[in-house]
DNA sequence: GTATATGCAAAGCATTTGCATTAAA
DNA sequence: TTTAATGCAAATGCTTTGCATATAC
């Protein structure tokens, strides 16, 4: 059910593993994370100071290749990466902060599969959805 | 069925119509239409030559902002406007040469409601659908 | 005539890159 | 010892902004 540590993971692949990458790594480790690049560099830096933003892009466009994480794309400014790869899930994004949540749709209801007649011949391999609507802060203060 | 022009719409909502903006709402109106800001400034240069890549923007968002227009973003560079915003559409993007199409579900297939026990408390507005996957030529290519 | 749009060039972010230095295996 | 990762600073790409000028209404 559960797959071992992100950080096991990667010494399975056999990856260079740095000061940086593993505390990279262990940032990212949990399923509800969606952070920006510089939230990663934050949390990184209070783990090791000797982590730069160059490190943090380049370790997480790794993960990304890996497929070990997933990048998400809001809108409004900086990706996310989200390190959840293994349930099926989609996001639900708050118009007012900006705050981004998982969400889990009946794998039943979730028969989001394209009809082949709007394939245009693509190879499809994998659908995104992203919910959009307002918090209940948000909401408050509108 | 068939909404009049996007300009007679804009006109109607008194909007201040410059030669600028008369060009750029020519160049969004169609169905199947997905321009990046660059790609707006090419085309609306070949109808008037005095049209700058700052009013392309300006422009595109009020447009956003009035909801005549949706902004696409599919990661990998540049915002995408599409101003079908009427017939309930989602998108196909590909991996490799980042075209996108307009795909069409049929609506009871996509009852994609999010159940309320996932509504985190959010008022939802509305949701995307992004599928990703490789085109006839570029699967070829690989 | 007055409020507002335009265009330019500069600024702002997020992200990538080149290259000398450092560290993992 | 060899190969690859790090960090810095500069470069890039997309988008926004400030302000003087021009234009729709």
């Amino acid at each position: 059910m559960s797959s071992p540590p992100l950080v096991d993971r990667l010494r399975a692949r056999n990856w260079r593993l740095t000061a940086q990458r593993r505390v990279i790594a262990e940032v990212m480790e949990g399923e509800h994370v969606h952070l920006s690049a510089e939230e990663v560099l934050q949390r990184a830096r209070q783990r090791l100071r000797e982590v730069s933003l160059a490190t943090v892009y380049n370790t997480l466009n790794e993960l990304v290749a890996m497929g070990e994480v997933k990048p998400v794309d809001a809108g409004s400014g900086a990706t996310r990466y989200d390190p959840n790869t293994g349930a099926s899930h989609h996001h639900l994004v708050c118009l007012g902060c900006n705050q981004l949540l998982d969400v889990y749709l009946d794998p039943s209801a979730t028969a989001i599969e394209l009809p082949p007649s709007e394939r245009h011949g693509f190879r499809i391999l994998g659908e995104e959805i992203l919910f959009r609507g307002w918090c209940p802060s948000c909401s408050d203060q509108v």
